[in-house]
DNA sequence: ATGATTGCAAATCCTTTGCATTTGA
DNA sequence: TCAAATGCAAAGGATTTGCAATCAT
């Protein structure tokens, strides 16, 4: 049976306090502020299990490590090549959209995640790329 | 400059011929019976450079190795969790449907590149869970 | 009380890299 | 000829796991 531990509240408080998308190392260092004394393997462990659950998002990237959302309703992400960072991005592409405009309604799969990752310049690397 | 060795033509040889999507450990495999000395960096630094040159490409999962496919369309991918396997999407959803019906357009944002990959049991292990 | 969860560290998995050697243009 | 590519093995980064101790219920 599933427990509410200091840890795993303070993990999702963490990170449902970001808008961005910190990698799990990340949370580490920032938690450790708060609970000094935990552990990497308690905040793999945690997260991994909150995502399971539908807590939270694993946003996997074609590179670096895997980077967490605390906002599960299916939304696209954008990546940037350079700094690696990962946004959000605004609009009508929710995940039902997707179902909606994608063939897969018409094979009847039970779809149980989608993956949906733009990769694009973001401004800051853009604009870096100019003055190289 | 860019040579054509006899690793990498056979490389793109046996991945072209899979209708699915191996690993880069099961080309290796695969390839050692053709070039028994080739060694496993070679297949990763070969599959590298042929998905950064767009000629397959590099599928990364929400779970466990990286899967290449051979043909670099923009077509969706769907992995089963169980197996861990992916399989092809037939249907309309290139990646310029995806990009006709996105957010993205109105953004203009210069993409680079779509991940667009749906998870969901596939028919073999979904006749095992209803075994279990 | 007791099973879930933790901290710690070692292990594992996947992938990349350094370097001496070989090979294709 | 000579830079690109290879084989080998070691290193690397990210994540998982085993285990004894701790903690929530």
């Amino acid at each position: 049976m599933k427990r509410t531990t200091q840890q795993r509240r303070v993990i999702l408080e963490v990170l449902s306090a970001h808008r961005d998308h910190p990698t799990a190392e990340e949370l580490y260092h920032e938690i450790r502020e708060t609970l000094p004394s935990i552990s990497l393997g308690t905040v793999y462990r945690n997260l991994d299990l909150l995502s399971r659950n539908g807590d939270v998002t694993r946003i996997v990237g074609s590179s670096g490590p895997s980077r967490f959302d605390p906002v599960n309703d299916g939304h696209p992400h954008i990546r940037c090549p350079e700094c690696n960072r990962v946004f959000d991005l605004p609009g009508k592409c929710s995940i039902d959209d997707l179902l909606d405009t994608s063939c897969l309604k018409q094979h009847g799969v039970n779809i149980q995640g989608v993956l949906l990752e733009f990769t694009a310049l973001c401004g800051g690397c853009s604009a870096d790329s100019c003055a190289k």
